[in-house]
DNA sequence: GTCTATAGCTGGATAGAC
DNA sequence: GTCTATCCAGCTATAGAC
C-alpha cells in the first residue's frame, strides 16, 4: 500500500521550500527529508539525485513566474486597464510566493542555462512580443505616449518585484517591519499603477 | 620580503569575483585560490577561515552599495534635478559593478543579519528620513504631485537596479544579446528620470 | 516503500618543511 | 610568506535489511 502520491507531494513541496531558501549550494538534503517528515534515503529513490530534485522544484517555479506573467499579459482588455491588471496580478501572485523571484534569478544568474529548457515545448513562455507591439501601436494611436515598449516593459516588472528581491534591504534601511512591509506591499498595486498610468499618459 | 599588500588585494579581489558569482555556500576556497594565482593555504595564513573572508568581501559590497545610494541622496539639488542624477550615478555604478546587487540581495536574505553588522559605526548607511522628507515637503509645496514618499523611493530603486537583477530572465525573454542589453541600459538613464518626473508632475 | 548503516568523495582547515 | 601533504567533517549517494 503505497503513499506514493502523499510521499512525492511531500518532498517536493519540501524542496521547494528549502530550495528557495537557501539555494541549490546552499541547500541540504537532510534539511530536505526533515522538512518533508521522512527519511533521506527517500529522496533518492523518489528522485535520483540532488540536481534532478533541484531542476524539477526550479522548472516548476520558473515556469508559474512565467505563467502568471503571461496571464496578465494576455487578457483582453485595453491597454490602460490591461496593465492595472498585470501590476494588480502580478503583485498579488508574488505575496503568496515572496520568495520565489529571488530564488529564480539568482539560479538563473549562475546558470543561464537552465532558461533553455523552459523554451522548449513551454506554453508558459509568454508571448512578449505581442505585447510590445501593443504598446507602440498605443503610442501611435495617441492612447499614450509614444515610448520604447521594452523600457516600458521593463519599469512595470521592476517595480512589482523589486520589492520582494529587495525585502530584507527595504526592511533594514528604512526600519519598517513585516506588518508594515505587507501593509506597503498591498499599497503598491495602486500606487504602482497609478505611477505608471501618469507617466505614460498622453 | 613581503608581497603583503599585493597579495592581500589580490585575494579580496579574486574572492569578490568568485562570491559574487557564486555566492557564499557555492564558492570554493579552491577556486578562490586559482583565480588569486595562489595557493589554498594562503588564504587561511591571511584571513582566518572562508567566512572571514567573505564577511569582508561582503561588508566591502554593501558598503559601496550603500555609499553610492548616499552619495546620490545627499547632492545638494532641488529635488527634482536630484531625483534625475541619483538614477544616471546610480545606473552608472551598477554597470561598472553589474553583479554587485544580485550577491547582497541573495545574501541579505539568507542571513539578514548580515545588514545590521553594517549599521554599526557606518557612516556610509544613507540618510533615508531626510530624502523622505525632502519629498513630503516637496508634495506640500506643489513642486511635486502629492505621493508616498517611501513607494516613490522604491519605484526609483526598482528601476534602477531591477535589470541589473534580472539580466538573465530579460536577456532570455527578449532574445537581446549582450550588447544590446548594455546600450537598453544606457538609455535607461535618461528613460527611467523621464519617467519619474513625468508621473509625479505636480 | 521505508528505514539504518555506511561507502566514497569533496572541501575547509592545519601541520610542517622550506 | 609560501608551498605540499594531510586530516577530518559533512555531504551525496547506495547497499541491504525489513
Amino acid at each position: 500500500m503505497s503513499q506514493e502520491r502523499n510521499t512525492e507531494e511531500q518532498i517536493i513541496a519540501a524542496a521547494k521550500k528549502i530550495f528557495s531558501a537557501k539555494g541549490l549550494a546552499g541547500a541540504r538534503m537532510q534539511d530536505i527529508a526533515d522538512e518533508a517528515g521522512i527519511n533521506k534515503a527517500m529522496l533518492h529513490y523518489y528522485y535520483r539525485s540532488k540536481e534532478k530534485l533541484f531542476e524539477m522544484v526550479f522548472n516548476e517555479a520558473l515556469d508559474r513566474l512565467l505563467q502568471r506573467l503571461s496571464n496578465a499579459i494576455n487578457t483582453n482588455l485595453p491597454l490602460t486597464e490591461k496593465i492595472r491588471e498585470i501590476v494588480r496580478s502580478y503583485i498579488e501572485g508574488l505575496m503568496e510566493n515572496p520568495h520565489v523571484p529571488l530564488f529564480v534569478l539568482n539560479e538563473l544568474q549562475q546558470q543561464p542555462e537552465l532558461l533553455i529548457k523552459q523554451f522548449r515545448s513551454k506554453p508558459s513562455f509568454p508571448n512578449i512580443q505581442q505585447f510590445l507591439m501593443e504598446i507602440a501601436v498605443a503610442g501611435e494611436k495617441g492612447l499614450i505616449k509614444k515610448v520604447s515598449p521594452i523600457q516600458l516593459m521593463l519599469n512595470i516588472l521592476s517595480m512589482c518585484v523589486f520589492p520582494f528581491v529587495a525585502k530584507p534591504l527595504v526592511k533594514g534601511v528604512t526600519g519598517i517591519d513585516e506588518v508594515q512591509f505587507k501593509l506597503l506591499v498591498e499599497e503598491r498595486k495602486q500606487f504602482v499603477a497609478d505611477f505608471i498610468l501618469t507617466a505614460i499618459q498622453p
